[in-house]
DNA sequence: ATGAAAGCGCTAACAT
DNA sequence: ATGTTAGCGCTTTCAT
């Protein structure tokens, strides 16, 4: 391993000035600068991460901590904030806290200490008071994304409004009779989220004076299954509603098969409408709200390297409210009359 | 940030025995030990993590890189993975590749370079000679999850076994006449893991003495939507194969919809089996073989650990075989005769 | 603009 | 078993 000093000797140089030419930290004459990097290029010197975070205090990392990695909003959230990352030269240190009560502890009252991380992300985690606490110890810059974290600054989409365009659709078609099929409380999630989806779908429906059914509000878990149980349950009878608003793509796409198995075309029978823009509500045709994780990712990554070292390049401001939109395809339309 | 100093003073102890009683490497005696633990606790103690890897050359953090993170196998394995890490007190750091050609010349040529990482994981990756090189030039180990990767020590499936073993399945329940849902060249991933599964589909077939028809050897890419299209040409004519044996089980969930959509009973005009086991096999009773990819990044980490610090835990014994298992759920029976 | 020198906070020889 | 000492490889004052 080159070292800071042997690329210093080649450029006939002192060790600070080398430090200085490649970090663009301090005064260095663009000659210099440039001889350096040069030589420091053919050595393949690269800067030993823990000398320099030691020296500087910085650690050039960014910590993102989040319940599960098997959902896609996740893994997009991760991907955005990983290539936003890898941009600006930062690594990116993940805590998945799926593994139970031991390792979340251990991941809040161990890891996060270590002077490894520059900032800390989280992705729609339900934090502990506790926790929350422990964070803001750190003296670290954190930003949530998905979810409003009391006591930390999050980056979110405004749920109540998603959820209300996707009803707000099925409405101005002319549906008066529907069905929700919304989150429950989880432990590990954030519990907002699912409550504020259901309002938006409740207010759309006040909006026009359309009534809501309680026995028409149903809670299940976000996945594919759990949809179809709860859009089974829904469709079953006689007196069903002609449209589903369901809090995820992954749980409308199992209320569109649920609407198959039982003989029901979509969107005639049923028109079905989801949030997210999962990269399977293509393919089944599913009318959604676009959300971007990917982007929000990237976004929470640009506002916390801003924080980290105001010469970052300018984020896109992040007072305004983050963009989602309706995407109208095949399973919704007007109810039969 | 109270400092190793702090510690030992209020201990009354040295810095070294602090280190030594924390860190478990030397002589201590228990009583020092438990009252140094102690009041490290009581101070809220946590080693620098970079004054630590300075000193010591070990970073007590793994890399992991993958080219993507949006699919179930990936997912999979990082969460196995991590979990393994997180109970060693090791960190993650995680390198995607998803984001171009730009992002991944980063990865190997600086990223990996810094000495952040004490070992390399990497995921069903298509390495070049070069990237190869790079990585063997950090003289740490590195261990491959998921196909063989040329000059870096793999633990993987038998790819070719696993396909074989879901082809022998509808071959046993009478099918002659069957068709394979494969994956095609992708230039990030790897690829010998498609011809190894086709092969493995083509040698049950010959034990038998069935045809292998090229015409329904169809290549496609791992998802839903992929293994939807290959199946509906299969499936669209009279002269269609009476079982699909499908590369991924995306590809097999594919395929059944599309039986569906073309008024066809699975499993009686059509028997589909899938690989992989994903968590949506499940839901749509799907026969499978099911690997362990969290097993395996579990496995992974336990082995390079070991290789880092050989007072780690005995992992299970890695020359052999990761196990596969089929699971028969309702996609398969018979042929209609 | 550059160099000299002092640490950053810990670990590991080496002594005792 | 414990303390002393010398770095680990950088960055950053402070001079010049």
């Amino acid at each position: 391993m080159t070292s800071i000093e042997e690329v210093a000797r080649r450029a006939g140089v002192s060790p600070a000035t080398v430090s200085r030419a490649l970090s663009g930290r301090g005064p260095v004459s663009s000659a210099t600068r440039d001889r350096v990097r040069v030589i420091a290029r053919e050595l393949g010197y690269v800067v030993s991460s823990s000398a320099s975070a030691l020296a500087s205090g910085r650690m050039r990392n960014v910590g993102i901590v989040l319940p599960f990695l098997n959902r896609w909003f996740y893994g997009a959230v991760v991907s955005g904030a990983s290539s936003a990352l890898l941009e600006q030269g930062y690594d990116l240190t993940l805590y998945n806290l799926g593994g139970g009560d031991e390792e979340r502890r251990g991941v809040f009252e161990h890891f996060l200490l270590r002077k490894r991380v520059d900032a800390v992300l989280t992705v729609s985690l339900e934090l502990t008071a506790d926790e929350v606490r422990r964070l803001h110890d750190l003296r670290k810059p954190v930003i949530g994304v998905g979810g409003p974290v009391p006591g930390v600054r999050t980056l979110s989409v405004d749920e109540v409004g998603l959820s209300r365009l996707a009803t707000a659709h099925l409405v101005s078609l002319g549906h008066t009779r529907l069905a929700h099929v919304g989150g429950g409380h989880s432990p590990e999630l954030d519990f907002h989220l699912p409550s504020a989806r259901r309002r938006g779908f409740e207010e759309a429906l006040h909006e026009v004076g359309a009534p809501v059914r309680p026995e028409w509000e149903l809670k299940s878990d976000f996945t594919i299954p759990g949809g179809y149980a709860a859009a089974r349950q829904l469709l079953e009878g006689a007196d069903r509603p002609t449209g589903i608003v369901a809090a995820s793509d992954e749980m409308a796409i199992g209320a569109i098969l649920a609407a198959r198995d039982l003989g029901l075309d979509v969107p005639r029978d049923v028109s079905v409408v989801g949030l997210d823009d999962h990269s399977l509500a293509d393919f089944f045709g599913l009318t959604t709200v676009a959300q971007y994780p990917d982007r929000q990712g990237r976004m929470a990554v640009e506002v916390l390297l801003r924080e980290i070292d105001p010469r970052h390049p300018v984020p896109a401001p992040i007072d305004t409210a983050l963009p989602f939109d309706l995407v109208v395809r095949s399973s919704t339309s007007a109810p039969r009359r």
